[in-house]
DNA sequence: ATGCCTTATTTCATAAGA
């Protein structure tokens, strides 16, 4: 089973590149996250043997679901997860193949004095609560998706550049921490080139091509799911050329 | 010290991203 996930920024804009994508990787399960579009594009993935959930309502977020191994019993959102001051499309669930599956795309906090930030910290913690329900039913589970936080500071390219940030905070660590604390594995994911895990490189300045990226683009997975990783890696192919998004698909292959 | 790029939208300007 080939399981992925990746921020697309936009799926109206990269529909080719991820079409293209689909014929390349073939994952069995696809997380996507920052569709921004009300009207997730079914037909052409359907026309590739994907069955699709998605959870948007127009201009910013957005996630969905492609499975070509089963995609049943779908939420859209969480139990009790916040808003701003309304619930946003953030989360995506469903059971596919037997596990249950998450695409997770995590509000972005901002600054530190933003109440975005607050925002941010209130969404982890009651993602947490939530799929502590679900672990506990003894179900394989994967929480998928761009989690806009760098889990150690080997995760930035440069961890001077982040101080007083958001995405390296104590607070936003502790609850990634507080996620893997549920039984959680991270599936740290190989990169194709270099020494660096990075996930995320800004379209500006040439960071891609400097390699100042982050890796905040995660896989966290039950240890049912985790003893079956073969392998793990970001395609970082999917970055490069024309129209590229500014995050790569982080790909994870379990026996 | 700052912009750098890309997106969708009640578009020739703005908000947001991380």
């Amino acid at each position: 089973m080939r399981l992925a996930t990746w921020n697309v920024n936009s799926v109206s804009s990269r529909l080719p590149r991820l079409v293209e994508w689909l014929d390349l990787a073939k994952p069995d399960v696809l997380c996507l996250q920052e569709t921004k579009t009300a009207e997730f594009p079914a037909a052409e993935v359907e026309a590739l043997g994907y069955q699709v959930a998605a959870h948007g309502n127009g201009r910013w977020n957005g996630v969905a679901l492609l499975s070509r191994i089963g995609l049943d019993d779908v939420s859209l959102g969480f139990p009790d997860e916040p808003g701003y001051p309304d619930p946003e499309t953030r989360a995506i669930g469903a059971t596919c193949g037997g596990a249950r599956i998450w695409s997770l795309y995590v509000p972005n906090g901002r600054t530190v004095d933003d109440p975005h930030y607050q925002y941010k910290l209130s969404w982890l913690a009651a993602l947490k609560t939530a799929i502590a329900a679900e672990v506990a039913t003894g179900a394989p589970v994967a929480i998928c998706g761009d989690f806009n936080v760098a889990p150690t500071d080997a995760d930035v390219w440069d961890p001077s550049a982040f101080v007083g940030s958001t995405h390296v905070t104590d607070a936003e660590r502790a609850a990634l921490r507080a996620l893997l604390d549920l039984g959680l594995v991270d599936i740290i994911p190989k990169p194709m080139k270099g020494n660096n895990p990075f996930t995320y490189w800004d379209y500006r300045a040439g960071m891609f091509h400097k390699d100042m990226g982050m890796r905040i683009d995660l896989v966290y997975a039950t240890e049912s799911l985790a003893g079956r990783v073969t392998g793990a890696y970001i395609d970082r192919e999917a970055r490069k050329g024309k129209s590229p998004s500014d995050h790569a698909p982080v790909v994870v292959d379990l026996d």
